[in-house]
DNA sequence: TATGAAAGAACGGCGAT
DNA sequence: ATCGCCGTTCTTTCATA
């Protein structure tokens, strides 16, 4: 049931690179083919791995336009903070959304064709909406994405 | 060179679930395996599809909270911009760096094991940078993410 | 471009160590 | 837990329309 030393190491290389087949991954761990592959199977069969995705290139789906918006909530009940989530993150322009403490109540990342689409994006389903009292948007200049996460203890 | 609809529905697939198999993919678009193949080789080949990863249970590797740092830089010349988001990126702990217009100038998500650990990372990583003149911790109460792209136009 | 068939490679389960 | 074996399945190429 714990995770051993081989195990963080194929955690790290399907983190980075999902496209490996099963006879590479055992090359680098130094694994028969066969024992990587049990290994594999078990970490998704106890949910140590969820997923997998592709990436995309944004250019290429006509994505000309990131930016963060900074939310504030009128209503803080959970119903209310809830199904605003819920809804943001149902908007097909929305990446995540993130509920926080601090200054901003939500954080929510978007993507766009051009500045025209994001100023719609940003009145049509935020500004506008009962519970938001206060929306600021942040531009996106750059983004840097790290795909493995630390394994910590 | 232009998408179809049925790159556009491959895209989507790979991008929610890239265990799929060819042969479930060529199903689920309507095509036989092997043009089904030959279309995703070339969505690699153009540079539409540009990697895949695994997603990992947090919980399951130590990680028991999450926080985006809002950044405030006294400089802003592009070396220190520059490098400031490469350190930034490359401390195991940060998950995605973004550089963006607005009041703040950049926000970190980080992983950590729990507040002790953040201090930490905020302290030794951030604060203490000369070029870093302000730092707002928020913890991250919950996070909704989306694979899938939308395309536009 | 799409397709079906054939060759090649990888998967996935089993028994032994 | 690891390994090698082997039948099954999928991938990948290619000739054809």
């Amino acid at each position: 049931m714990p995770l051993d030393r081989t195990d963080f190491a194929l955690i790290a290389l399907l983190q980075n690179n999902f496209r490996m087949q099963n006879k590479e991954l055992a090359a680098a761990v130094g694994l028969a083919p066969s024992s990587c592959h049990e290994r594999v199977k078990r970490l998704w069969d106890e949910g140590v791995l969820l997923s997998a995705h592709a990436q995309v290139d944004p250019k290429r789906l006509g994505i000309g336009l990131e930016a963060l918006l900074f939310i504030e909530l009128g209503k803080h009940e959970r119903q209310t903070v809830d199904s605003f989530l819920e809804e943001a993150v149902s908007i097909p322009e929305v990446r995540s959304a993130f509920l926080i403490s601090g200054r901003h109540d939500v954080v929510v990342h978007v993507l766009a064709r051009d500045t025209a689409h994001l100023k719609n994006l940003a009145l049509d389903h935020f500004t506008s909406r009962s519970c938001v009292t206060r929306v600021e948007t942040s531009i996106i200049f750059e983004a840097r994405l790290r795909h493995e996460l630390p394994h910590i203890g």
